[in-house]
DNA sequence: CGGAGCTTTGACCGGCGTCAATGAGAGTGG
DNA sequence: CCACTCTCATTGACGCCGGTCAAAGCTCCG
């Protein structure tokens, strides 16, 4: 139980006192868990619950009417999702489960009373929202100006980035979840586009693939590539509220 | 003076008690004024203020290493800006007025107070970030998944639905203050082929164009071009903590 | 009158999409 | 253990959308 994971990734950006933990942990409504492939929330549905993700990749999706696919994001353990909820009636997007994964349910009203009762809570909970709003923009940037290979190779840096935020090993290299077609619908390109794409990118030397499973050989040349510029988060703690 | 126009945009959205549109008022630290292409924020330079936009048009954008740029968002009256400081000491984005230009300056300790303040708009303003980020997302399935035409269609209807929220007549035209090459790093295109798509869609009677003047003449059929999925924002007011 | 910036148009080319076929595993039931 | 099926990866042939390059109008302004 508990949301101990949203403990764990605002601990990522400053530390939490005892009191703030446990109110973040007070937030938990309960637990659910999806199989891969599962729907958690339709798009055009109602926008439903936030949840915190424990376990497991999700991603948000949105859906052209010629049937065509665009995700526009995916989700680690210690993502807050559900957030549109706060400003909309329907659905932007859909949200569905890559893996088998496990969520923990916030409830809504101890979510507004944080604002009230922390607000260095509140606030850092504002800054955080940065960080995922600069990471969408880094994808506009990707998919507006970059080439198939970069599009791919920001992909891949990105998803590194990501689990090694979650404490993951990444080095050796790691499981990608992903098909062709899926990492198409993310980088706006063709499942067969993909497949040409990575395996120009392995016969170059700078990934290497076998089966899911991926290695990042030359991240210099990817970074360039992929016109990836590192971004270093910095909560300005001067500017939050005291506890 | 005052930041009057950020309680406007909020307002928007729930109504706000004469405390709370004071507090607002109260975070002004000043003014300054820009003209037509100066750069209020420089890409990679430090992140600087947060500001709201009180007149004129501005720009986010991104360049990259070949010389070309992706603007990332388009900004106008009410917006709220140079909020990347909060999480970033490096400016992720350029910020360029696209016309003269009006700001307020936000006095950074009194906004942080704000949350502690008044958690009601602390949750609020949290809520708007929400709206934002749709936005975003809705932009990079765009950029994804539709043609130029789509592109541009899209980009269009935005336009159109902001200058509508900020009070501007819309119907009968308006002045875009976009070069066709501005437009092109909008929606990730040239600007020959901006040309013409724009060529086109006036051909096909879905816009009319006079020198920077345009007119969207059959909207339903520029939406479906677009894949627009209309959203309409609904702050959930119970969610929020009490004044 | 001349220059600068923007728009418009044409010719040509290449990257990525489309269509189609084959291969490679994983699971299922006999 | 072996068909059978289903999903996903891979590869080839071909076509089109949008990029590139170049040149010519248009408008505004000094």
């Amino acid at each position: 139980m508990g949301t101990a994971c949203l403990a764990e990734t605002l601990g990522h950006y400053i530390s939490l006192s005892p009191a703030e933990r446990a109110a973040l942990d007070g937030l938990a409504a309960g637990t659910r868990q999806y199989r891969r492939g599962a729907v958690i929330r339709p798009e055009h549905g109602p926008t439903g619950d936030i949840f915190v993700v424990k376990s497991g990749w999700l991603f948000s999706s949105a859906m052209l009417e010629d049937g065509r696919r665009q995700i526009v994001r995916l989700h680690f353990r210690g993502d807050l999702l559900g957030l549109d909820s706060l400003a909309f009636d329907e659905a932007p997007d859909a949200i569905t489960a890559l893996t088998d994964a496990h969520i923990c349910v916030i409830d809504r009203a101890k979510f507004g009373l944080l604002f009230a009762d922390h607000p260095r809570l509140g606030a850092l909970l504002f800054a955080t929202q940065q960080v995922d709003r600069v990471a969408l923009t880094d994808r506009l940037v990707s998919l507006g100006r970059s080439s198939a290979r970069g599009r791919v190779a920001a992909l891949l840096l990105w998803i590194a980035r990501r689990l090694r935020f979650a404490g993951l090993p990444v080095n050796q290299g790691f499981a990608v979840p992903l098909t062709q077609e899926e990492i198409g619908d993310l980088t706006g390109l063709t499942a067969v586009h993909v497949n040409r794409t990575m395996r120009v990118l392995g016969e170059q030397g700078l990934i290497a693939r076998a089966g899911s499973n991926l290695r990042i050989l030359d991240h210099d040349r990817l970074a360039r590539l992929a016109n990836h510029t590192p971004r270093r988060e910095a909560i300005d703690e001067s500017w939050l509220p005291a506890r």
